[in-house]
DNA sequence: CTGTCTGATTAAGAA
DNA sequence: AATCAGACAG
């Protein structure tokens, strides 16, 4: 590509602007759809080839690590070179890389563990605990809210001003505790990351005067989405001079509830040198439905910088609105509908479903199984998240580093080993009061007689079993060694005897996280090491645990319909989407409805979901639905009144009786749990669910549908791949999960 | 003291 | 639905 302007080709005038735009500060105001990312991509191909930039001496920041590798493979592609050791990440990322480049500067130990939230709140609970407050007057999400807070804000404790109010101090002292814990085990939370790097930055003029002169541009994504201490981190790192363009969109700003400030944009705009401003308007992804319906109902947001997005595309379908009887009619309309579309054309993979909060995905899913489509979940409960998971990395990290206490508790007991409540109190005691770690009180009170007996020499088998593990390490790979640990603490044996098909999947995800592991030595992540063995890869697999909490499941094997929450589809595209439970309460979250500045946040949600949609857009709601447990009637979103309504279309409900299936669901689980309490040992009934895939030893593999009856009599209906759907008597039938 | 069972409580979004 | 704290048997 040795003519520079063919980076310029196929680009609008206003993408051509922005790309070609000289060295020096801008701001892209990009709408949705409106080719962002190429714009980015290219405006780096035109940097280096235009004005010289070396690949090194760029830092490019994203939200997301999926962000980041699209980046990242898209400027590989348009350059045709490899950009492996490139600073492009996520702040988190690229913080991270920062501290433990420099650990010492940043006064951290060597082998720093990173927590996630999850982390964070336990610790915060045992806090409060060990100090005796009040967890009704102090809750520790309300607690660890504000320690976030105040990191986000980049306020150590002694910089919070509590304006004499008894309650602020409180809280500051409690921050201060938890800081002070988290020194003690060489823990870093999220925030923390930031927040250190900042200093370490702030703090070391040498270093900063080097990482000054190294970049020779900075390009910021997402930008609405940056918080006030990644704006001040942002300047400190440019020192204003360093030419910096960052990209954003007001309108789809939905991070306010994690600090993130929209007014960084303005501010960027007054607050560096000679800022260029360049607006992305025209979008080439939606019809002009979907266009004037997103317009018209960010049209109600008072706080907008002002953007109209247009196309001269098509006007395409009208949007569908579709109300269900209740929430399993919902699904059943979803999934019927996506069947019929994409038997005429459509991949499964343009098809996109997304919901407000986590917990709707269940019962589609359930759906989705019960009819045979192979779907995706992005992110969900993320895959690191999960307890088994969890457990495993406490087992690892303590490998690592012994002076890990939140680890340790963890899994002191897990399995059970005959470590109790009452002996864990009493190491904690003695680790507060004279500020050691637990590992070292746990062996001060063996060896002076504290602990005795059965509860010492099960402190002991513990300690010798991470000692074990530690040695038996060495010389292992990466996934040799969380094999030997899964393997070895029992973890296995521990999950399989669980109840129920729970046991099962736990055991699996342990499986998937030797692979994950293999994957991950020899994969291309960022932030590997050169050497992929032992110990060494350990540490940076568990960073990366827990700073990618899960894109893990983004691979692509089978052509399978996406489901994700509205959060996680920013940056996203699909030929057909489906916005589920449009309902009062719900979308918008009932815990938005009061403040306006939270409303408008759930209107800019709705705004980024439309916008999704390239052809087809669904929006559904229900009359009835089940949530947390109990049944509400929603009302439908006062979204859905701000469309205008000649690009809707209302979908009349299908002739289709529906009898509700949470009885027979129901009466399903209650008869297996009523069995296996009893002990009904003779028929050694497998854990059965509906949705479940089974194999029958002579009609073969199949899926249950349906059940009624009781106990030894309770049958289940079962769709078979070639016999078709058949009832069958549970107690005989052999029936295998699958 | 520990392990397990029961009843009570709570619940958004994510690096 | 899922996790947590307290009750009670071994």
């Amino acid at each position: 590509m040795d003519d520079v302007t063919a980076i310029l080709d196929q680009l609008n005038s206003a993408q051509r602007e922005a790309v070609s735009a000289p060295q020096g500060n801008l701001l892209v105001l990009a709408g949705a759809g409106s080719g962002k990312t190429r714009v980015l991509v290219h405006r780096i191909a035109w940097l280096m080839q235009a004005e010289g930039l070396s690949p090194y001496a760029l830092l490019a920041v994203t939200f997301t690590n999926k962000a980041a590798k699209e980046m990242r493979t898209r400027l590989e592609t348009l350059l045709g070179l490899s950009l492996r050791h490139v600073w492009v990440g996520t702040f988190h990322s690229i913080a991270h890389r920062l501290l433990r480049t420099h650990w010492q500067d940043a006064r951290l130990p060597q082998h720093f563990q990173i927590i996630d939230s999850d982390d964070q709140l336990r610790l915060i609970k045992r806090l409060l605990k060990d100090y005796s407050i009040d967890a009704e007057r102090f809750p520790p999400r309300q607690v660890q809210g504000f320690i976030s807070g105040c990191k986000e804000e980049g306020l150590r404790p002694a910089q919070v001003d509590t304006a004499g109010d008894a309650y602020l101090g409180q809280l500051v002292e409690l921050y201060h505790f938890y800081q002070l814990t988290c020194e003690r085990g060489g823990l870093v939370d999220f925030g923390e990351l930031l927040l250190r790097s900042l200093e370490l930055l702030r703090d070391n003029p040498a270093l900063l005067a080097h990482y000054r002169e190294r970049f020779g541009h900075v390009m910021v994504d997402e930008f609405q989405d940056t918080n006030t201490l990644q704006y001040a981190w942002l300047k400190l790192i440019t020192g204003q001079q360093t030419p910096t363009t960052v990209v954003g969109d007001d309108d789809q700003s939905i991070y306010g509830w994690r600090g993130a400030k929209v007014e960084n944009i303005s501010r960027f705009e007054n607050e560096f040198p000679q800022v260029k401003t360049v607006r992305l308007e025209q979008n080439y992804r939606s019809t002009s439905a979907i266009l004037d319906a997103a317009n018209a109902l960010i049209s109600h947001n008072a706080e907008r910088m002002g953007k109209k997005l247009w196309t001269d595309g098509a006007k395409g379908e009208p949007i569908s609105v579709y109300a269900g009887f209740n929430d399993l009619e919902e699904a059943r309309f979803i999934v019927d509908t996506l069947k019929e579309r994409t038997a005429t054309g459509l991949n499964r993979r343009d098809v996109a479903i997304l919901y407000r909060s986590n917990a709707q995905s269940r019962l589609l899913e359930e759906t989705l199984i019960r009819q045979h489509v192979p779907y995706r979940i992005y992110g969900g409960r993320r895959f690191y998240e999960r307890l088994e998971i969890k457990n495993v990395l406490a087992y690892l990290r303590l490998l690592l580093n012994r002076d890990d206490d939140a680890s340790l508790e963890r899994v002191i007991n897990v399995p059970t080993r005959g470590i109790g409540t009452r002996t864990v109190e009493i190491l904690r005691f003695r680790a507060r009061d004279q500020s050691i770690p637990l590992w070292q009180a746990l062996h001060d009170s063996v060896a002076d007689g504290t602990l005795k007996g059965r509860a010492a020499n099960a402190v002991l088998a513990f300690a010798n079993l991470i000692e074990q593990l530690d040695n038996d390490a060495a010389g292992l790979a990466l996934h040799e060694i969380i094999e030997h640990v899964t393997a070895h603490t029992g973890l296995i044996e521990h999950h399989q005897s669980e109840r129920g098909e729970k046991g099962q999947g736990r055991v699996e995800n342990l499986e998937e996280l030797v692979n994950a592991a293999r994957n991950f030595t020899q994969g291309d992540v960022f932030d590997a090491p050169e050497a992929g063995e032992g110990l060494v890869a350990l540490e940076a697999f568990l960073s990366e645990a827990a700073l990618n909490a899960g894109d893990h499941e983004a691979e692509e094997f089978e052509d399978s319909v996406q489901l994700m929450t509205l959060h996680s589809a920013k940056g996203l595209e699909f030929p057909l989407v489906f916005i589920t439970g449009v309902e009062e309460g719900l979308f918008p979250h009932k815990m938005s409805i009061e403040e306006p500045g939270r409303l408008e946040e759930e209107r800019r949600l709705c705004y980024v979901g439309v916008t999704r949609a390239m052809q087809k857009l669904y929006l559904t709601h229900a009359e009835t639905r089940r949530l947390h447990g109990k049944e509400v009637f929603p009302r439908p979103s006062r979204f859905l009144r701000e469309l205008p309504s000649e690009l809707l279309e209302e979908v009349r409900m299908r002739g289709q009786i529906s009898r509700p299936v949470t009885a027979a669901r129901g009466g399903l689980g209650q008869n297996l749990r009523q069995q296996s309490v009893e002990g009904d040992d003779d028929l050694d009934l497998p854990s059965l669910h509906i949705g479940q895939a089974v194999e029958h030893p002579v009609f073969g593999e199949g899926v249950i549908l349906n059940a009624e009856g009781e106990g030894a009599r309770a049958r289940v209906q079962v769709s078979f791949e070639h016999e078709g759907a058949k009832w069958l008597v549970l107690g005989f039938a052999k029936l295998i999960p699958l």
